[in-house]
DNA sequence: TTGAAAGCGATACCAT
DNA sequence: ATGGTATCGCTTTCAA
């Protein structure tokens, strides 16, 4: 039998070399082919063979490396999720989401978390070299650098975001009828001074809720409301509602924020500074769902993102993409779900 | 020149062949030997050659193979970061801050979201293949997993976990130390009827901070607090508060929560229902000073933990554990920082 | 079904 | 400083 001669070199410091296939397949006379086989799901192995292997690997403790395995079938089984804003209170649930249900296809997940979208260029380069088999992108990418995925044929699916009038895999939660929905209801409740926290620029999120909401709002024949921009965060929503309440002689009686955590601080900034209580004297609607905006104190009316279906289409799509190459682009949309809440005036059905 | 035969087979798809370092060694006419040593921070080349090979790897578009390397280099720059509760408000901020600061040491990140604690073993299984360089664990484990760790020689680091008893390196926050910061405070300020709710008994933390309340309460003489088991959660927070509540002839004047977000539910709950406002009515206090605690709503007095620090330490432990093997464990503990609030009757001081 | 041998794409070591 | 060669641990033909 001429076996591959190795140089096992035992460790000086006693770091115990990991058990390899050739271990298994010496210690249960077999060759390490057949051990090989007896790992992979679905490969032609007898019986008897399988369970002389696995007995073997049981008792040397083997654990098959997926480094090496990556190496020679070219699969890592790896797939990055990039994600731009992990604070922001919407992401973690979409995290976990995506980490558990990749990790029933037996995929991994490597995290990338970007201090800001500019790190993206950054964040890429750390990807490239882990050959992952996907990308989900819940950040900003610029056309070259979705140039970059279709240069390596690394599928791409973009999680609430896309590239306009680029044909680039997304799954996005209907941010225009979102935005439609609740101005509608602010209007037939008789709202009519309309007021917007909206997103940073960068967030095409944000932008898509503003701008569909300031043309619904033309639409209905309200006045144009002001738009102040924030950065998602409780202070900045806070801070602008204070500005709203500057100009004594037309606040507005319903303010639009671009997401839940924004909305929640313009409630608080209206009861705590001005003594206004929603949805009495002013409605604040928001966006998301998250789940601070069910609790009490806040108690929001809001557009709740369909994040188990997000999460599961954005797998699905990407394992379709990873074990099927040749597979077009597909954005899938889905409406956000009305979650009636208490902040605000509102009425909804026809 | 007798270079080794590569049989490059040109794909019949499309699927563009990754350019390797024999590519660009033979673009810029040099050794395969001398590409890898030009990507090797430290390595001996000269200056002619090394603009020669970057010239080349530049034109053809090189990216080293991260996979191959760490198959023959034994180290795989990827760490694991386990976490049982991401939707726990706490993690977001600790997740973000980790993989930042890993990604400064050139090492990326593999996330595991466990479902439950339970899943540990799961994980595990689907941790070790991949050969990571070492893994921080804010989940909880057994000392037989634990082992399994010291079996392979794979650094560990427990965040906000430790196993008593164990020689494990961990960082964490002074539980002990916060829980008594916050009695002694309320105690100070003239509570005297003191009740706690508490984390799930399989949190290490909540029992370390329900524990030494208990204690703490005791030891001043004030009478046995009513203790009620929540999960974390808002509603749980909630619920329990209003359970404390029913009893009407000894309702507690202050109740400690094992961390914010039940804290949060508490005072909805105290001020929804029972037109109970804190800190006038009812002290409640908090562990963790999560984004939300701020919050004017709640306006949380608690322990903050100081997140930056224990991620600066937990990712420094792990890599120098990382690049000096017989490194030995290491406790680190922090301290909890006192977050003056308004959601509770309180005195600091000596 | 099984085994032998050829890689996958790097690094490490040893000459030169 | 540079090149040649063995090797990492596995999957994948290809024969038997």
């Amino acid at each position: 039998m001429a076996e591959k001669t190795r140089s096992k070199i035992v460790s000086i410091k006693g770091a115990r070399q990991p058990v390899t296939s050739y271990d298994v397949a010496r210690h249960a006379g077999v060759s390490q082919s057949a051990v090989s086989r007896c790992f992979k799901p679905g490969a032609s192995v007898s019986k008897k063979m399988r369970d002389r292997v696995m007995k073997a690997a049981e008792e040397l403790g083997y654990e098959p490396n997926a480094i090496a395995r990556s190496l020679i079938s070219g699969r890592s089984n790896l797939v990055a999720i990039m994600i731009s804003n992990l604070t922001n209170l919407y992401y973690p649930e979409v995290l976990a989401e995506l980490t558990q249900r990749f990790s029933e296809h037996g995929v991994r997940v490597l995290l990338f978390a970007l201090r800001s979208e500019a790190d993206a260029n950054e964040t890429l380069q750390q990807i490239w070299p882990y050959r992952v088999d996907g990308v989900i992108a819940a950040a900003e990418l610029s056309p070259e650098q979705v140039g970059e995925f279709e240069k390596r044929d690394v599928p791409l699916v973009f999680y609430n975001r896309h590239l306009t009038g680029s044909p680039v895999s997304s799954v996005c939660c209907d941010q225009e009828d979102g935005a439609r929905q609740l101005v509608d209801g602010l209007f037939k409740a008789g709202h009519r001074r309309f007021a917007i926290i909206a997103g940073p620029p960068e967030s095409v999120v944000g932008v898509e809720r503003k701008t569909a909401a300031i043309e619904r709002i033309e639409e209905l024949g309200a006045d144009d409301p002001p738009i102040l921009e924030g950065d998602y965060s409780y202070e900045s929503g806070f801070a602008l509602a204070e500005e709203l309440m500057k100009h004594k002689k037309k606040r507005p009686d319903a303010v639009i924020c671009a997401n839940d955590v924004m909305a929640i601080g313009a409630l608080d900034a209206f009861r705590v500074n001005h003594g206004l209580n929603a949805p009495e004297d002013i409605s604040v609607v928001g966006f998301d769902g998250v789940g601070p905006s069910h609790w009490k104190s806040y108690n929001l009316t809001t557009i709740r993102q369909p994040v188990r279906r997000m999460t599961e289409a954005a797998v699905t799509m990407l394992m379709a993409m990873i074990e099927e190459p040749g597979l077009p682009n597909e954005k899938r949309v889905f409406s956000g779900i009305f979650q009636a809440g208490g902040s605000a005036q509102f009425e909804t059905g026809n």
